[in-house]
DNA sequence: CAGAATCTGAGGTACGTAAATCAGAAAACT
DNA sequence: AGTTTTCTGATTTACGTACCTCAGATTCTG
């Protein structure tokens, strides 16, 4: 049987309320007394049951997720992820607010955390902005000791706990990797479609690519990185301007939104001059165009793992308990026809 | 706030105890009482507080996980992390027994399973292998009602309640995409080093590598399956004498064990003839060719992620609540150098 | 050595649910 | 009508921990 309170109290020769505040850190203990129940709860492996002083604490974890407004599929499943999680969560005594702030905007995005530092939830997870504002609200947060896990897109590493997120750099490079690969050796003009590089995950993204291009394949010429705004109607004008200018481009990385545009482009292309295509996020429009042969493989971060990573991270973090790291490593799903979830 | 049984109690105008009847499918209660408090129910959105119920159930969970005795890194790695799953499973009521069978023994397995079925324990995970005789007994504990999740290897769908593996025919087409991808376009030779055919998983490997090949690589030659049953003295052995009898080999897809044995003939190989490698699960000696260069990519089960699955599955089964699908699909993951963790 | 300050024990209530007992009410039988 | 059966309410105890109060014991202070 698993020990008790009452079982540590009765090996240490102390009351219940002795052992009790021993437990919580409560004073009113000698320091002999308090060692010796210590002792008592080390020879008897004794663990607290946390199901139980939940209840007696009626304690309830309050956690806010920031998330941006922001209309793009992924962000979508972002967020019907998040509305999922949080109806889980009601039955664990958890609520999840969700706080909507307007997209890349700094200021919106600091002042919705200045809100949560006056409310002090048990937690909080947003996509970050790396801005030095809000790197300065984050340390403030920090400091007022609410747990606090970025998502999708990072903070140096110092002002947050946890990142639910996938490594940027090292998707770039493993586009870079499949890209080259694919294209073996041949001389060839490689294309960058990117949102914005004012988003960090999307820089980071085309550094690896850019770093992988120059370590590994100098056959490969890199055409400027085109920015389409995560916006299909504008990736399809400005890739359809590149096909024109570049008419022989023979891969196209798109590490952004926005593939619905580069897609009408793609089909129109004749069949044997279609460049060989890596893409991110794994949506509907991403997933036909893989199974048709157009895309040749996709990079893709699991946002309903995401959010789940980041649930039971702010949870562990609010009872002080430690994560499993190999748990809440977010991989970079490599996605070919032959492996489509 | 919540509402809790005496919510509904009072709302329904009826006692605690009938409320309890009603939750806990007691008899004892008309039928008009009974939807009366089921739309009280309905009507305060109440939801039974799992945690305080188990407390006063003293509910505790066993669980019982039958892996074989195998000494591969894999076995290895799966063994570890059920060990890490009882330690922490201990702090919330559960119970994980590990019981060790010899491997690929489907009797050793059944015996196994029929002291599970003597013991009636909340729910059992094993590696399972595909025999008659272990599919009747799977259909007896099915019958008993006791949860069952086969483990990396599987059953037919219909005797057990779940699959914590992966798709093993598509991470087979996976492979044979990598590897037609990779060699792009030339006529070359490809060699397929299985552990054993008589295993399940690797039938299926090879099936689904086989039917890719077929489909979209005809300018790859498949040369006859070489069996190196996981080990990797053997495996040295039979691809030493596959290089002597064609020295032309431009491809490898190895998709069992005993890569060690793989990399030793493959060091020797001089670089400008080295072929392409796909090679299956990511351990210390793998990762470390990847590194180099020595294999192109990895494709691999994460045991820790499949372990977490199960535990969390039979638990959901043995609430009789429903589980995230997405959250228990065990991934294939594909590591290049590029994205290894 | 008295008085104050600090420590400790005993006991209780609470959290939300499960499960048991017993008594009374209502319905279904003879 | 009386008897049996079935339903329902009231009440209690329990699960393991948290947290409160109060009294008594021990130590420290002057």
């Amino acid at each position: 049987m698993k020990p008790t309170v009452h079982d540590i109290a009765r090996s240490a020769g102390v009351s219940l309320a002795t052992v009790d505040r021993v437990l919580n850190g409560r004073p009113g203990v000698r320091a002999v007394t308090r060692s010796k129940v210590e002792e008592a709860i080390a020879a008897l492996g004794f663990v607290r049951d946390l199901a139980a002083a939940n209840l007696a604490k009626s304690r309830t974890y309050s956690f806010v997720f920031i998330l941006p407004d922001y209309d793009n599929s992924f962000m979508k499943g972002l967020r019907r992820e998040v509305v999922a999680a949080s109806e889980r969560a009601s039955t664990e005594r958890t609520e999840i607010r969700i706080v909507a702030v307007p997209h890349f905007d700094p200021h919106a995005l600091v002042a919705a955390l200045e809100e949560v530092l006056a409310d002090k939830p048990n937690g909080v997870a947003f996509v970050a902005i790396d801005a030095p504002e809000v790197r300065e609200i984050a340390a403030k947060l920090n400091e007022a000791g609410v747990p606090m896990v970025t998502l999708v897109s990072d903070l140096p590493a110092s002002s947050r706990d946890h990142y639910a997120g996938i490594d940027n750099i090292a998707a770039g490079r493993t586009a870079g990797s499949l890209l080259g690969r694919f294209l073996s050796g041949r001389e060839a003009k490689v294309a960058v479609l990117a949102g914005s590089m004012l988003v960090r995950d999307h820089r980071e993204r085309v550094e690896g690519f850019l770093a992988v291009m120059a370590e590994a394949y100098p056959n490969l010429r890199v055409l400027p990185v085109i920015e389409g705004r995560d916006d299909s109607a504008l990736v399809e004008e400005k890739v359809s301007e590149a096909f024109e200018v570049t008419p022989d481009i023979a891969g196209i990385y798109s590490l952004g939104g926005g593939n619905r545009g580069l897609l009408r482009v793609l089909r129109k292309v004749p069949l044997e001059a279609r460049p060989v295509v890596v893409a991110h996020d794994l949506t509907d429009a991403t997933r036909a165009a893989l199974g048709e042969g157009i895309i040749d493989a996709v990079l893709n971060q699991d946002a309903g793992h995401e959010v789940r990573s980041a649930v039971r991270v702010l949870k562990a973090k609010a009872d002080g308990l430690p994560v499993i790291e190999a748990q809440e490593r977010i991989r970079i799903d490599i996605f070919l026809k032959d492996n489509l979830p």
